[in-house]
RNA sequence: CGGGGCAUAGCGCAGCCCGGUUAGCGCGCCUGCUUUGGGAGCAGGAGGCCGCAGGUUCGAAUCCUGCUGCCCCGACCA
């Protein structure tokens, strides 16, 4: 059939390609490496931000919009930073197109080269902190909480939808601060909304911790971030906070006078989450079928479908139910479609990860049911018409804790200790039954000297990298799986997309 | 940015090696009839500058050169 997706275990990255593509998610686009997100993967973005933006408000943050062009000299303030990002930096060199004197369309005005040329922003701490200088004075103009919702250019060579996009959405916090302690709670803070978010709204199993030296964020003094596993054993860092230090403040000059008369730089964090989530979302809970959706992301929870095709009576009763579910919250949409039949719309709804199906048909109207289809199982139930709507609301719930807790379980059995470079590597390199051809090896948990040189060896021998040392990991001595040094803890390896 | 592959109708493909009338097939689309509890059947129809630009030839989807885009695998990254 046409709509029909590669096989999960045989090509994976082909999988994922056929669901961004058939569940209508995304196109690609006339430039390279930016895509077209369509209404149903816009959808779930909006459901991601409304609900992030309602947490960051809830916490005393507040948006605004910062421009999407930087002065070049920005960037250079601060040395780590510029050289974090130069590599991966679009430039805007002139502003002014004019008519090709050969008559080959337009062509760029010569005359109109800019004097700085303009970055387009891959993040925003620069433009940011330079415009913070003049907002801050004193301690009580602290702390200050400012989110944005944006767009950002980095030039990636290798793209992937929603994963790894040239131009992506997201958001960036960047918060100052009286003092180092205010400023670390914050990052921790920050941290904790995205775990909860991951978890009970993407239904996303994430690990907390800290970054590596080497991982970290250019300009950052410390880089905390939650990173999950995906179904192919590789890890996805789905999103980061950063402490700052007070390396911003000094590369913008951002002073202020404190409770004592005396004057000190601010403390600042930053952080963000973008629409790769969409994709680790996609790569968390989709099977064979399709995409599979956490019913308090899904676009549309819940869908009616007639059998075998409208009619007065069966309409009726939808409406019933539809208002029904909607004095809940839910969302529902009845498939009134006369010209597809009821296979195609089962089919059609389940790839694109509608979470709740109900089937409607003379039969069931009879008997006072309705027919109950549930997209993570793929179960199949009848329930009485009487109670519907109490149903789903539980059903949607139990669908929620469901995707959870098979996530979970299939991180914990994809987790393992290692304590030999031997096993390190055969794990990382084997492949596994019945998972994809590429499959990652999962999460390490093993034994590391502290050094960047011995985590880049590592890397190059197995591919796998340091994902972040787990915050709730316990000291625990041991010895460097490769280089048998001492190691006061566990970190966590997998090879990251 | 390196290595490999692909580019033919909206989507998926055949044809190309070995050049030769109107370029095919499946799905989708339009019309009609019959169907209808897991991707309907029949009949008719529309839809193509064969990725772009050059070249070879009487003649190019097919051969040659260059370019562009996409995919896979590396290096880089969220």
């Amino acid at each position: 059939m046409a709509k029909e997706i590669t096989n999960r275990a045989e090509n994976y990255s082909q999988w994922y390609q056929d669901i961004v593509k058939k569940a209508d998610l995304a196109d690609n686009s006339a430039v390279r490496g930016c895509m077209v997100i369509k209404p149903n993967g816009y959808a779930i973005w909006e459901n991601m931000r409304d609900q992030l933006d309602r947490m960051f408000k809830e916490t005393g943050h507040v948006n605004a919009y910062f421009p999407l062009f930087i002065p070049k000299s920005f960037l250079s303030k601060e040395a780590k930073h510029v050289e974090g990002f130069a590599k991966e930096c679009a430039v805007v060199t002139h502003h002014r197109l004019m008519n090709d004197p050969n008559g080959e369309g337009v062509i760029v005005d010569p005359e109109s080269k800019l004097q700085e040329e303009l970055i387009v922003r891959p993040t925003s701490e620069t433009i940011i902190w330079d415009a913070y200088r003049g907002w801050i004075q004193s301690y009580r103009d602290l702390p200050l909480l400012i989110n944005q919702w944006a767009n950002v250019v980095r030039w990636e060579m290798r793209v992937r939808m929603f994963l790894r996009t040239a131009e992506f959405l997201w958001q960036e916090g960047h918060t100052a601060h009286a003092t180092r302690q205010e400023a670390m709670e914050e990052t921790l803070r920050i941290l904790d909304i995205y775990a909860k978010f991951a978890e009970e709204y993407m239904a996303v199993p994430v690990i907390k911790g800290i970054k590596t030296e080497n991982e970290r964020f250019a300009g950052a003094d410390e880089t905390f971030c939650i990173e999950a596993l995906m179904q192919d054993g590789k890890a996805l860092q789905a999103g980061t906070s950063h402490f700052l230090g007070q390396n911003f403040a000094k590369a913008f000059d951002v002073k202020f006078v404190n409770d004592k008369n005396e004057e000190e730089f601010v403390w600042a964090t930053s952080w963000g989450v973008s629409t790769r989530l969409v994709g680790g979302l996609i790569m968390a809970h989709s099977d064979d079928s399709g995409l599979v959706l956490p019913p308090k992301l899904a676009p549309v929870q819940v869908a009616i479908v007639p059998i075998p095709k409208p009619s007065p009576e069966i309409g009726e009763v939808a409406e019933k139910i539809m208002k029904a579910l909607r004095d809940k919250g839910i969302s529902v949409k009845y498939d009134k479609d006369d010209q597809k039949r009821p296979g195609f719309k089962f089919a059609e709804h389940e790839l694109r990860g509608v979470p709740v199906r109900l089937g409607i048909g003379m039969r069931d109207l009879e008997k006072g049911q309705v027919e109950v289809a549930r997209r993570d199982t793929k179960e199949k139930t009848f329930t009485p018409l009487v109670g519907v709507a109490d149903y789903v609301a539980n059903l949607l719930d139990d669908i929620q804790q469901n995707l959870f807790n098979r996530a979970k379980k299939f991180r914990e059995e994809n987790t393992t200790v290692v304590d030999s470079f031997d096993d390190f590597k055969a794990i990382v390199e084997t492949p596994k039954e019945g998972m994809p051809e590429s499959w990652g090896g999962g999460f390490l948990s093993a034994h590391w000297d502290g050094t960047t040189e011995t985590e880049l060896r590592i890397k190059e021998l197995t591919k796998a990298t340091i994902r972040c040392i787990p915050l709730d990991g316990d000291e625990e001595p041991g010895q460097c799986i490769l280089t048998g040094k001492p190691s006061k803890r566990r970190v966590l390896f997998a090879k990251a997309y």
